[in-house]
RNA sequence: GGAGGGGUUCCCGAGUGGUUAAAGGGAACAGACUGUAAAUCUGUCGGCUCAGCCUUCGAAGGUUCGAAUCCUUCCCCCUCCA
């Protein structure tokens, strides 16, 4: 069992605005005296979701409150969806149909559970209570807070300064998902730092009610591949947590130096004092940056596929591209019509490049090989039998079987 | 309601009758160097039956030997004023 201190370092790790650390101190210990454990919620849009690391740096600190003992309430906002959280965003929401907000309900379990323990989780949906205030119920809500402090919300500041619409309605969104944490007792509300307004107006309703008002906590956004930009999947510089475990392992192995540690700092399960530990060792060159890195890519790999993923992932990766080599498994194509192919168009049958235009440039470019061969003449016929084992770039290959 | 500005190849952004598949930057991809790190350098970056041809500059028509560039209509964005 950790000590509270203990406890308190992990789940503060990375945290940015911790409102506050005494009063989760307090609600901590209360636990442990009564044996009652803290209500942790945390909100999730009920929008067909694809995850990627990013997203998984506050189901981490959920994962660590679960395994604390506390009650981890994954969220469903399908109520709230029919608004459409305004931040950082100016368009409106199609409200979802109840199958629709199913279906993703499950899809989110499917990947939410790769961290999450099934077992543990209270999956909710807002709805439940939301949909049951009538008019004069949201009339009484409303009274709870001025205008002028709803405007003091960073994007609604700005639109107002800037003259762009804010639709009353969307006052309501802060309110509601302050609501939630009256209506669940939450203890704890997690969120990314963009959410910081919305999470403390729960503890105002809360306190407005006489209740002890949850404590709240916000983690960074996951700076994505670049290093620069927040993970996203528009930006293209993202890991996806349902990705194979060679392409996971991959991506985490191209990260820079620098990125390497933040990640590390963000969704490793490692302690401060141990990735502290790394750096400066790392630092003073008694380790290789890239056997750290390595550790990192092995964790994550653990964590969304299994540990023997990570060997095999491991291993096909310096097959590949320590010494040149080609991965054990390769995808294979089968070329039917019993005649010979020119090269260009066959790299386009295959997959491995989407225009023969394309495929001329690679050959030109010295980037394709046959059977371990660069190729450089662009108009070698292939087949119209056999097999060979076709190679662009450093990470394209594919098996062509003619029939 | 009034006045004005703009829509260019993945993104930003030049280009106002031919030499423009369209400058420059970013992203991406390939090659070199590495730890497939980063950084850097080089090259590529619409398509095809590829030393030639075809299709692109919001959409549709038109003028012209020739248009992203000129004209007409339409669609969509934005700014200022009221």
């Amino acid at each position: 069992m950790l000590s509270i201190e203990e406890q308190l370092e992990f789940l503060g790790r990375g945290v940015v605005d911790f409102h506050s650390r005494e009063e989760l101190e307090k609600k901590l210990k209360k636990s442990q005296e009564t044996g009652k454990p803290l209500v942790v919620k945390v909100g999730f849009d009920p929008t067909a979701p694809d995850l990627h690391l990013g997203h998984t740096v506050v189901m981490q600190k959920m994962k660590y409150f679960q395994d604390l003992g506390h009650e981890v309430h994954f969220l469903i906002g399908d109520f709230t969806g029919m608004i459409g959280d305004p931040t950082g965003k100016s368009q409106t929401r199609k409200p979802l149909t109840a199958e629709q907000v199913a279906v993703n309900a499950e899809t989110y379990k499917k990947q939410v559970f790769k961290i999450l323990d099934p077992e543990k989780t209270k999956v909710s949906f807002n709805s439940k209570w939301l949909g049951a205030l009538n008019f004069a119920d949201i009339i009484r809500l409303g009274s709870e807070l001025t205008v002028a402090r709803m405007l003091e919300r960073d994007d609604f500041k700005k639109r107002y300064e800037n003259n762009l619409p804010i639709s009353i309605h969307e006052f309501f969104y802060p309110l509601a998902q302050g609501y939630d944490s009256v209506a669940m007792h939450a203890d704890v509300e997690l969120g990314g730092t963009d959410q910081l307004f919305n999470l403390l107006m729960g503890r105002d309703l809360q306190r407005n009610r006489g209740m002890e008002p949850q404590v709240v906590m916000t983690v960074p956004l996951l700076e994505g591949l670049d290093g620069v930009n927040k993970m996203s999947k528009s930006l293209g510089n993202y890991i996806g947590i349902d990705e194979p475990a060679d392409d996971i392992y991959g991506k985490l192995l191209s990260v820079s130096d620098e990125l390497m540690f933040r990640y590390f700092y963000l969704l490793s399960d490692l302690s401060t004092a141990e990735i502290d530990a790394l750096q400066k060792r790392m630092e003073r060159g008694e380790i290789h940056p890239k056997v750290v890195k390595q550790q990192l890519a092995r964790e994550l790999v653990t964590r969304f596929h299994s540990k023997e993923a990570a060997i095999q992932a491991e291993k096909n990766f310096e097959t590949i591209f320590q010494k040149g080599g080609t991965p054990d498994e390769v995808p294979e194509y089968e070329m039917k019509g019993g005649e010979a192919v020119a090269l260009p168009n066959l790299l386009v049958d295959a997959g491995l490049v989407k225009s023969t235009s394309e495929a001329r440039r690679m050959i030109k470019q010295d980037a394709v090989s046959i059977d371990g061969e660069k190729v450089s003449d662009e108009k070698v016929l292939l087949g119209p039998q056999g097999e060979y084992l076709l190679k662009v770039g450093k990470r394209r290959f594919c098996k062509v079987h003619f029939t």
